[in-house]
DNA sequence: AATATTTCCGTGTGCGCACACGGTAATTGA
DNA sequence: TCAATTACCGTGTGCGCACACGGAAATATT
C-alpha cells in the first residue's frame, strides 16, 4: 500500500498541467469556463497522479454546515428500545461534528399517526441535508419521501423498512431471518415432547409487518427439514398490554394442561416477551422455554434470572450509529452507500449479555 | 443540546480578552511567555465561552503526521483468522487517513518467538506514535513495553491480553466468559443422555492461555447449578494438526461406543473445530453436537452444512477497527480510552452467519 | 475596422489554527 | 542615568482548498 505522506495537491497538478490552480478547481467541480483541451489535459493528470482531495482543507474552506434531522418514537416506559439508537446517534455525531454536522431530533408518539405526520411536516418544510426516520406509517412516509426527493434530500430508514420508496439506505435487521434464528434456538432448547406457541403482541393501529415476518421465518424453520424433531406450532395474537389481561389469556391457553399438545416453548415476536416472562415466573412454569426480542431492562432482568432463555437483539445502538454515518459518508465523504445495511442478528444469553450493554 | 453552528474561535476569545490570537494560542498550548494575569483572564474566558478547537483546522495547520505500527501473526492457511483484523484496520485507516495517519504493518510467523522478537525490535527502534500488537510471548512483550514507555508510545493489545504491562488498552474477548456461553449452548442443545468432551488443540510452543480460560469457563457453567441436566465432562488434548492423526485419536476416544459414557457433545476450545467436523462428517456421527470458535472458511462451510452447530465469534474485524480507533482517539482526539474494550461474544448459527460476514 | 461580447483563465482572499519572528515595555545591571 | 536583559505580546505567513473577481484573448456584431 502506498504511503500518502506526501499527498498530491491541487497546485501540483496545476503546475504539471501548466495551468493555474483555479483552472484545476474548475474542472474538479465541473463548473465550466474551461476549454475542452485543457480540461482533458487536467483530467488525465488528475487521474495519472491519483489526486485525492484533502477533505479537511475542503470542509474548512467551504465552511458549509450540514443539517440532518431524525424522527423516532419517543422512548416511553413501554418502548425503551428507542433510547439506544439515540445514544448511537450521539456517538456518531460527536465523531463527525468537526465536519460541520448538526442534528435536529424530532420525536413522535408511539403508534400515533397524526403525531408522526406533524413532525414529518416540520422536517419537510425545512431544508435539511438528510433525514433519518423509522417508516412506521406507509402513506405518510411515502408522501414525505416524494417531497424530499424534489430537493434531493437523502433519507435513511432505520429499524423497519419499506421497499421502493427511493430511500438512500435501510439500516436494520432482516426480520424474517431473525425468525429463523429463533427457530433454531427453540428447536435446540426444547428437548422434550410438546408444542410451541408463537405469541404476537399486535398493535391495532398498524406497524406489525415486522412481527409477521418474524413469525413467518420462525415457522419456515420448522418446515425446512433442518429441525431436530418435528413440532406443532400454534399462534396466539394478543391485543392488550395489561399484565393482568395477558395473564388471563395465557392461563387459558398455554397454562392449561392440554393433554394433546402442551406448550413447552414460547416465541414472542417482539420486545413484549417480558409480559410472558412475568406470567411464567408468577405461575411457576420454570420449564417453559422462552425466546423473544430486544434488550429492554425488564427483558434483561428476566434473562439474568433464567425466566427468558434467549433474546434476539436488533443492535439498536448500532442502528443509530450507522444510519447517521450513512448520511455522513454519502453527503460529506461522497462515498457509495449500501442500499441495505443488515445488522447482525445477535443471540443474547445470560452469559454474554454484559458485552452487549457497554454502549 | 446547543447548536455549535457558530463555533467560538480563537479570535473571538482574543477579542473578548483584549489580547491577540498569539497570546491565546500561547496559553492554549502552555508554552509560557504570558503573564499570570492575562493567562488567568484568557483561561476564564476560554472556559466561559466553552472554546472547542477546530480539529480540522488544527491538523491542517500542524501538518503533523502520525505513524502507527501493528504486529500480527501472518494469516497462513492454518490461521486465516488474522485476515479479518487487518481488514478492520484498513477500514479504520481509510476513515482517519485525512488526519495524517499512516500505518506500518509488521507480521510475524505464527508461534515463532524469534520472528516475533525480530519484528518487535524493528518497531521499537523507530519513533512510532502508537503500536498495536498481540502479546503472545510474555517476556518479549514486557521488554518491548518498557522501552516504548520511555518514549511515551501508547500500546494497544489486541485479541489476547497481558495484565499490568502499562498498555493503553486491550481490545478483545473475555475468554473465560466465552466458555460459559459455550456451556449454555451445549447444555441446551444436548437433549439426550451422554457425556461431553472438551478438545484442546494445544500448541507446544505456548500461547495457550486463551484455550485454558475457555475450558475453565465451560466447566464452570456445568458446576454453576444453572444447567438443565448434570453432565460428565472429559478433556482431550490434541497436539497434532494432521487430519489423519486427529481422526485416529478421535476414533479411539469419542468414536468408540463407550457404554458408560458416550460422548454426545464436543466443545473445541479454538478455531480448529473444523478438524473435528471433518471427522464427524467422515465417520457419520451426525448426532454429535459441535461447538467451537471463529469464522474460518472451513468452519463456515461446516456450519452451513450442519456439521457444526454453534460457532463463537471473536469479532476479529471489529478488533482491528477498534484497536486503531483507540490509538486515534487517544493521540489525535485527546479522548480518554477505556482500559478494557471487551467485544461481544457473538453466537453464530447457520441462520445468522451471513450477517456477520459483511465485512 | 472599431466596438461589444463571449470564452477562457490567473490571482487574491479567507476558512481556523500553529508557530516563527520581531517589537515594545518592564526590569536589571553598571 | 543609560544600556542590556528579560518578560511579554502582536503580526504575519502558511496549511490545502473553494470561490469571487477581474483581465486577456478570441470571437461576434455593426
Amino acid at each position: 500500500m502506498k504511503d500518502n505522506l506526501s499527498r498530491v495537491k491541487i497546485s501540483d497538478i496545476a503546475q504539471r498541467a501548466g495551468v493555474s490552480t483555479g483552472t484545476v478547481d474548475r474542472v474538479l467541480h465541473n463548473r465550466g469556463e474551461v476549454s475542452k483541451k485543457t480540461r482533458d489535459k487536467v483530467l488525465s493528470i488528475l487521474d495519472e497522479l491519483n489526486y485525492q482531495p484533502d477533505i479537511l482543507a475542503s470542509t474548512l474552506a467551504m465552511k458549509k454546515t450540514y443539517r440532518f434531522a431524525t424522527l423516532f418514537p419517543e422512548a416511553g416506559t413501554e418502548n425503551l428500545f428507542w433510547k439506544a439508537p439515540l445514544a448511537g446517534l450521539n456517538t456518531a455525531l460527536s465523531e463527525i461534528a468537526p465536519f460541520g454536522v448538526t442534528l435536529s431530533r424530532f420525536l413522535f408518539k408511539y403508534n400515533d399517526q397524526s403525531s408522526f405526520n406533524k413532525q414529518l411536516e416540520k422536517i419537510v418544510s425545512e431544508p435539511y441535508d438528510g433525514v433519518i426516520l423509522t417508516p412506521v406509517f406507509y402513506d405518510s412516509t411515502s408522501l414525505a419521501l416524494e417531497k424530499l426527493a424534489e430537493t434531493n434530500t437523502p433519507v435513511v430508514f432505520i429499524n423497519s423498512n419499506i421497499e421502493n420508496l427511493g430511500n438512500l439506505s435501510f439500516v436494520g435487521q432482516d426480520a424474517r431471518q431473525s425468525g429463523l434464528v429463533a427457530g433454531r434456538l427453540m428447536d435446540y432448547s426444547l428437548n422434550v415432547e410438546g408444542c410451541i406457541t408463537i405469541i404476537n403482541f399486535i398493535n391495532e393501529k398498524g406497524g406489525n409487518s415486522h412481527i409477521l415476518n418474524r413469525e413467518e421465518g420462525f415457522r419456515s424453520y420448522f418446515e425446512s427439514g433442518n429441525f431436530t424433531k418435528p413440532r406443532h406450532l400454534n399462534t396466539l395474537n394478543i391485543y392488550t398490554h395489561e399484565q393482568e389481561e395477558v395473564n388471563r389469556i395465557l392461563l387459558e391457553t398455554i397454562g392449561t394442561d392440554n393433554p394433546i399438545c402442551k406448550t413447552m416453548g414460547v416465541f414472542v415476536t417482539n420486545s413484549r416477551v417480558f409480559r410472558v416472562a412475568n406470567f411464567k415466573k408468577g405461575f411457576g412454569l420454570s420449564n417453559l422455554i422462552l425466546v423473544g426480542y430486544d434488550l429492554l431492562e425488564s427483558n434483561i432482568d428476566h434473562l439474568k434470572k433464567n425466566n427468558i432463555d434467549f433474546l434476539i437483539s436488533q443492535n439498536p445502538w448500532e442502528q443509530g450509529y450507522k444510519s447517521l454515518m450513512a448520511l455522513f459518508n454519502s453527503r460529506i465523504m461522497k462515498k457509495e452507500i449500501m442500499k441495505n445495511q443488515f445488522l447482525p442478528i445477535d443471540i443474547i444469553t445470560k452469559e454474554n449479555i454484559d458485552y452487549y450493554l457497554n454502549n
